[in-house]
RNA sequence: AUAUGUUUAGACA
C-alpha cells in the first residue's frame, strides 16, 4: 500500500524520498523482486519536479545494491537532466552507462541530439550521430529530426537539407514533422520560397500538411511582410479543414 | 505505473 502510493504519487518532499529508498531496499531484503522499473518510474518523477539530485541518488542506490539500471533508467535520467538545463551532467550520465555496460539505443541518442541542438551545440549532435553508426544504432525519424533542427538553428541550412536527402539512404521516408522541422529551419533563413517548393513536394509524397504545417509557413512568410502569401497560406489552411488534434 | 522529435502572438513567473 505504501509502495502504490509511492508509484502513483505525483510529486515528493525529501523525506518521502529518503522513506522510499528505504522502503525499496527493504523489500528487495525481505526477498521481494523490485524490478528496475519501480526505480524508474521514481526516477521520471523526481525529475519532472526538478528533483535530479534525488533522482541521482537513487541511481546511485540501483548501481550499489538494487536492481541493475537498464536502458530506460538511464535515458529517462539523461532526459530529465537535460530538461533542466543539466546537459554537462546527462552527459557525465551516458558515461556512466557505457561504463556500466548498458548499451545505449536510439532514444538515448535522439535525446542528447536534440537537447545539444537546443543550445546551439549541434556540432556534439554531429558526433552522437557519428557514434551512432559505428555501434550499430539505427536512426529513425525522430534523429533526423533532431539534426535537422539543429543543424538550421546553428544556420547550417545546407547539411540540413543533406539530412533530409539522406533519410532515403537510410530507409526511411519524411514524416510531417520532418517537413514542418525543414521549413521552419528555411523559413528562418529568410528561404520561404523552398519551405512552399517543400509543402508541394509533401502532398506529392501523400504527407498530409497539419496545423504546425501551416503556421509554419504562416510565419515565415509574416515575417518577411508577405501578407500575400501570408493569406494565401491560410485560405489553403481553411480549405483543407486542418483542425488541431 | 517508467525514456526521445516540429510552429507561435499574448498573459503569468
Amino acid at each position: 500500500s505504501m509502495f502504490y502510493k509511492l508509484m502513483n504519487a505525483k510529486d515528493f518532499k525529501s523525506g518521502q524520498v529518503r522513506e522510499a529508498r528505504l522502503l525499496l531496499k527493504e523489500m528487495a531484503e525481505r526477498g521481494w523482486i523490485v524490478g528496475a522499473i519501480y526505480y524508474n518510474i521514481l526516477i521520471s518523477k523526481l525529475c519532472r519536479t526538478g528533483q535530479t539530485a534525488q533522482a541521482c541518488c537513487l541511481l546511485e542506490d540501483m548501481l550499489e545494491e538494487g536492481p541493475t539500471p537498464d536502458v530506460i533508467t538511464y535515458s529517462t535520467f539523461i532526459s530529465g537532466l537535460c530538461k533542466g538545463g543539466q546537459v554537462t551532467e546527462a552527459f557525465q550520465i551516458f558515461e556512466t552507462m557505457k561504463a556500466n555496460n548498458c548499451a545505449p539505443n536510439t532514444i538515448t541518442y535522439n535525446t542528447l541530439i536534440h537537447h545539444v541542438g537546443k543550445v546551439g551545440r549541434i556540432v556534439d549532435g554531429c558526433k552522437l550521430f557519428e557514434e551512432m553508426k559505428t555501434t550499430h544504432t539505427r536512426p529513425d525519424l525522430v534523429t533526423f529530426t533532431c539534426l535537422i533542427s539543429g543543424l538550421c538553428k546553428a544556420g547550417r541550412i545546407e547539411e540540413a537539407l543533406h539530412k533530409f536527402y539522406d533519410l532515403k539512404t537510410e530507409g526511411l521516408s519524411a514524416d510531417v514533422v520532418i517537413f514542418n522541422t525543414l521549413m521552419d529551419g528555411l523559413g528562418k533563413a529568410g528561404r520561404t520560397e523552398e519551405a512552399g517548393e517543400l509543402l508541394s513536394l509533401m502532398k506529392s509524397n501523400g504527407v498530409r500538411p497539419d496545423l504546425v504545417t501551416y503556421n509554419t509557413l504562416i510565419d515565415g512568410v509574416g515575417k518577411e511582410g508577405r501578407i500575400d502569401m501570408a493569406f494565401s497560406y491560410f485560405e489553403e489552411m481553411k480549405s483543407r479543414e486542418i483542425t488541431p488534434d
